[in-house]
Order: structure tokens, then C-alpha cells, then sequence
DNA sequence: CCGATTGCAGCAACCGATTGCAGCAACCGA
DNA sequence: TCGGTTGCTGCAATCGGTTGCTGCAATCGG
């Protein structure tokens, strides 16, 4: 099938070429009996139109950017494939751009876009990526943000972290658990901030002891906790951790574990975002989950909101409790 | 900073459109002094070419897809991330296409690409695509293929299964093993086929007996391979199994964990793919490894090979082993 | 029966680049 | 001094659509 423009199927179906363009953007605007000729004649030599070109005469694409640090992270690849159906849906292409959490790269990847005409972009921004500047980009002012609350001028779609941690710290008193610890992530990370504050919060609440087991950078997170925790005397232990999120959970009960600690036995452990990943875990992980989903659609949606208002709204969903196997009612 | 374009850039250096296009993209066909004068202007402006109108006159673009059937799964996360960076460094942008595994989505996302000028495509085909077919497309004739063998005329990177299998039961016979066991993942996939015949291949050739615990659909591999194990009799039992890939046998650990068999004690458990995740799983997965990093960037090189001199080369890479914690003597 | 409205199609400029061809000045060797 | 190169730059067509404007015929109201 080789190459067809729109002047031949205009010649073929003895017409204009701005007619036949008519007939696939506005079609009101040409007689049905023409466009119907025009769409068969159009079918028949296989032609479809150039979305580089009408991108660049309308000035605007249907490619939208997602830009996250990190594919790798099961979070984000989820937050990706709900993203890219609810994209579709409303006719945009996904475009999912990986930035390995440099800022740098995060305002390239925005200019690039702009620079195809993007309608707007969405981004889960990475530990350093400061909102303001993000206005500054040329697409700035078109994003919306994933994941991490702000009362900046951009719109947001994040998951209610107070309630979250509430729900699972309720969970564990409800199992029987007095001293649960809270591990957090990279610590740079929005949402861990924001997190570990409704665990402080909630701790000071509750008068419950708040024990944080930091455990500073990324992936070794789990491993420094684990050490932590069994560097603890027996009697000060915590009966209960709550991670960060699933992925440090995973960490730590894989540390754990090697260090012969068994879970939930000897000590229960939450994670929070609720991937699918958790129910292949060993034990399966008993988490908060976020509407990851949700998500995605919202996102586009606010989007699109944006763009006709001018207004940047503000969602924050409601997280619920995914229980499974790695928790249990406190040891005596 | 507004929108630029050629012309006020020629405008404000005195030049012709046609010699700032050149001083970008011909920089000897101008002379020095005003080159130098172009880029400064164009610096000062805040101008960049635009991808759009550059792409519609040259016909042919940077963007490059690379379609995969879930992004959800690691394993295509990780092959993503090492060729977004592969593509990167020759200058192409990566655009992730995620199908869930249909072939008409393939189809779809090809002929898109094509459309936008893309110089070639890359796919990681899911269980069904047939890569006849997939040549039919209009893109098809200038993509290469990852994750699969083939003796069609397209490129394909692959890893050697034959001699992962090998590597993987060397290690458990190592161990002391004689009853391994191996769980087909989804078993429409190429590979998982290619891994299974290597291993009848290979139970044949040492005369040890083939146990397949096949357990069909997807994710619920590991699940059905658990039941099957516990429904042996004890000393039927294999002493160790091999999963098609490393989420089987993070599912089937997950499983086997659930009915309160220990790993490695009771049974050693191995995976295939090499995935960063399994030094977070409890326990820790020994597996076989992939290269993934060097399949991104060799997949990008056929490409270009291909787009050079037309030849469809096949690259089948040698896996190694990733020894971990799922693997112990095997238990008297 | 006539002027005004309406529906539809064509014309041509435009989006932002690239590139073959032509023109021009400086420079070469004889 | 002169024809021929060489090195740069300008001209204008082109990639594949979109869209404001114009023109034409049919229809309408009075």
C-alpha cells in the first residue's frame, strides 16, 4: 500500500482536496453523497491522514506526554497502562517518556513535546521536580500532576495519604498491634514525605509510640530496616511495619526474611499502593491500595478541564485496605 | 519564550530561511562566520526546529516505537528503560506502545508510526503475533524483533534458551538435584515455548525425567503449578522446578509460600529473565539471566543494519546465572 | 418574478521546515 | 586579463493537510 496524500484521493474521487479534507474533519460542512463517496474512494486506496500534517497546520497533536522517573517501578508501569487506555478512549496517543528522575530531563521531554504541538502533558514527577519551574517550560502551564499533592497552579490527582495511613494503622490495632513502625522510602519522594507526616500525625494522635525506621535512599531502604530491626532489642521491637510503599515493602520483607525473621509470624508488614504485583508476593502483601485506574482517567479529564477552563482542580481519591498475608494478629 | 520559527530567526540574522535551515542541518554547506551568527540568534530566541515540519518534508522522523503486550510485567519495564536510553544516545525517541497482547493494537500502533514517519519499529510480540504478518503491515518491513526466535526475514535479538535451560539445570544437578521439574509460564508465548522444548530437549539428552507441571493461563501459572506440587505424593515430588520466567516463579513461590511450603528448604525454586525485582523477593530468586541492557541497544543496531544494507540479522545472546537465594542443596 | 439566503465546493494562502537549482563574488592558473 | 572553479547564499517548489473567503446554483419569501 503505497503512500496515498490527500490530493489522490481528491483526483480519484474528482473533487477538491479541501473538500475531501471536509469530509474527514468537519463533515456537516460537505454533502453527504460526496462524503460518502469521498470516505469509500479514501477506504478503497487505503489512505489515511497525516498526523504529522494536520498537527502542524492545526497546531495542535493528539500526543501526550506521560513522564515518570522510573518505568521499571511496577507503580508507574501501572499508572501507564490504565494511562494509555484512558488516553486512548478520548482519541490521544500516549507517549510515555522515562526520565530516571532528572529534572533536566523532565523539561526536555516537555519542550520536545510542545515542539509537537501536545495538547498537554501529564507527569508523576520524581523526587526534585519543583512545580513552579515546571509552569515555566513551555508546556508547564498545560500539565497535569500525578501523584503528589500541591497548591500550586496545577492541577493534581493524588490519593489521600492521611486516610491511607489511617486505615492501615486501623487495620493493625484492629490485629492487635501497639508498637507499629513506619519505613520510609526514598525519602526525597513527595508522596513519602507526605506520607510519613500522616504516619507522625496519626502516631501523635493516637499516643501511640511514632517508631520510624528510616532507612534513607531507594532500594536499599528495605535492607537498612530490616538490619534495624532485628539490631532492636527483642522486647522493643515493633509488632508491625508499615511501609512507605509496595515496592519497599517487598524490600524489607525480602531482607527480613533472610535474616530468618518470618512475616506475618513474627512481624506483620503493610505496603501501600496495592500492585498487583503484591499477590505474588511471598507472603502475598496485605496493603493500601491506591485507584491507580482512577488515576489515569482523572488525569485526562482534569486535563481537558484545564484547557477549557483554565481552571486547575484539585482530586485527592480515597485509598482502600487490600488485605491479604502479611499480616496477623500480634504474637504474644 | 514564543513560539520561533525559521523565519524570524533568518529575519533577525539577515540570512534566508534556507541558510539557517542549513546552518542546523548542513552545517559545512555554510559558511563559519555566519553560521556562527545563526546559531547565536537562534540561540538568543529560544528557537528549535520543529520535529513536525522537519519530519513531514525529510519523511522520516526520530520517533521510534517499541511495542510490548504489558508494560505491567518487569520485564518489558526493564527492556523499555534500557532502550528508551539505547534510542537516546542515536537519537531517537522512544514512543512505548502497549497492545495487551492483541495483534490488531500491533497493527494499529505500526501503520500509526508509519504515518508519523518513524525509520523503523520495534516489537516484543505477545503470544500471537505472526510476524508474516506482521511484514504485511506498512512499517513492517523495517522492524526487528526482540525476545524471540525466528527464521523469518526480520531481525530478531534473542537469548539463547537451550543454553539457559542448561545453565539452570547444571546448577541444580550442582545441588544435588535429580527431580526437576519445570512450569511452563503462558504457554502461547514463543519463548516459553523455545524454554520448554529445551528442557525436554535437555531431560532427554541427561535421561532424567521430564515433569512438567503445565499450568496454563497466565498469571495463574504459579498458582495451579502449587496445588499440582502439594497434590503429589511426598516422594514424587520434585526437588526443584523451574519456572518459564521469573513472575511464574515469583507466583508459584508466592503459592507454594501460601500452603506453607518453604523455599528453599522443601523445595528450590528457580526463575528465568534476571529481573532487578528478584533481589527483592523472599526469598531472594535465583534465575537465569538476560541480557536486557545489551538487547536494547543491539536491537537498535540491527535496525539500523537493516536500514542500511537490507540484511536481516539474528543476534541470539548467551544468558548467565544470577544465583540467589530460591536454590539449596537439595534436602535427603 | 426578483432579491436574499443557504448549502456546497473550489481557490489559494499557510503551517515550518528542506533541497535542487541558479546566481554571484572571490579566487585560480595560464 | 580572462574563462573556469569554488564557496556561499537566495529562490521557490514541496511535504500533506486546513481554513477563510469567494462563487455558484438552488431554494425561499414576498
Amino acid at each position: 500500500m503505497a503512500e496515498m496524500s490527500i490530493d489522490d484521493v481528491a483526483a480519484r474521487a474528482g473533487v477538491h482536496r479541501s473538500t475531501v479534507s471536509r469530509a474527514f474533519s468537519r463533515p456537516e460542512a460537505v454533502n453527504p453523497t460526496t462524503r460518502q463517496r469521498i470516505l469509500e474512494v479514501a477506504e478503497s486506496l487505503g489512505y489515511q491522514v497525516s498526523p504529522l500534517a494536520q498537527a502542524l497546520r492545526r497546531k495542535t497533536s493528539n500526543l501526550v506526554p506521560l513522564i515518570v522517573p522510573d518505568i521499571t517501578n511496577p507503580f508507574y508501569g501501572e499508572l501507564a497502562k490504565t494511562m494509555a487506555t484512558a488516553a486512548a478512549e478520548k482519541g490521544y496517543q500516549l507517549v510515555l517518556c522515562v526520565t530516571g528522575g532528572e529534572v533536566a530531563q523532565t523539561n526536555a521531554y516537555l519542550t520536545a513535546l510542545q515542539g509537537m504541538y501536545a495538547p498537554f502533558g501529564i507527569v508523576a514527577p520524581s523526587t526534585s521536580v519543583d512545580l513552579d519551574e515546571l509552569r515555566s517550560v513551555a508546556l508547564g502551564s498545560r500539565v497535569v500532576v500525578v501523584d503528589r499533592v500541591d497548591k500550586a497552579q496545577v492541577p493534581t490527582v493524588t490519593v489521600d495519604s492521611a486516610e491511607g495511613i489511617a486505615l492501615a494503622v486501623d487495620h493493625l490495632r484492629g490485629l492487635g498491634h501497639r508498637r507499629i513502625a513506619y519505613v520510609s522510602g526514598i525519602s526525597g519522594t513527595y508522596t513519602s514525605r507526605d506520607r510519613l507526616a500522616a504516619y507522625e500525625g496519626l502516631a501523635a494522635k493516637l499516643e501511640i509510640p511514632a517508631m520510624i525506621l528510616d532507612a534513607g535512599a531507594g532500594s536499599e531502604a528495605g535492607e537498612r530496616a530490616a538490619e534495624l530491626f532485628v539490631n532492636t532489642a527483642y522486647e522493643e521491637r515493633p509488632t508491625a511495619v508499615i511501609a512507605a510503599n509496595d515496592m519497599v515493602a517487598f524490600a524489607l520483607i525480602s531482607s527480613l526474611g533472610a535474616r530468618g525473621v518470618s512475616i506475618p509470624d513474627e512481624v506483620s508488614v503493610m505496603g501501600f499502593d496495592g500492585l498487583e504485583l503484591g499477590s505474588r508476593s511471598n507472603p502475598r502483601l496485605t496493603t493500601v491500595r491506591q485507584p491507580i485506574a482512577d488515576m489515569g482517567a482523572i488525569a485526562i479529564d482534569l486535563a481537558e478541564q484545564l484547557l477549557n477552563d483554565g481552571e486547575a482542580q484539585h482530586v485527592v481519591l480515597a485509598p482502600d485496605l487490600l488485605i491479604r498475608a502479611s499480616t496477623a494478629e500480634v504474637p504474644r
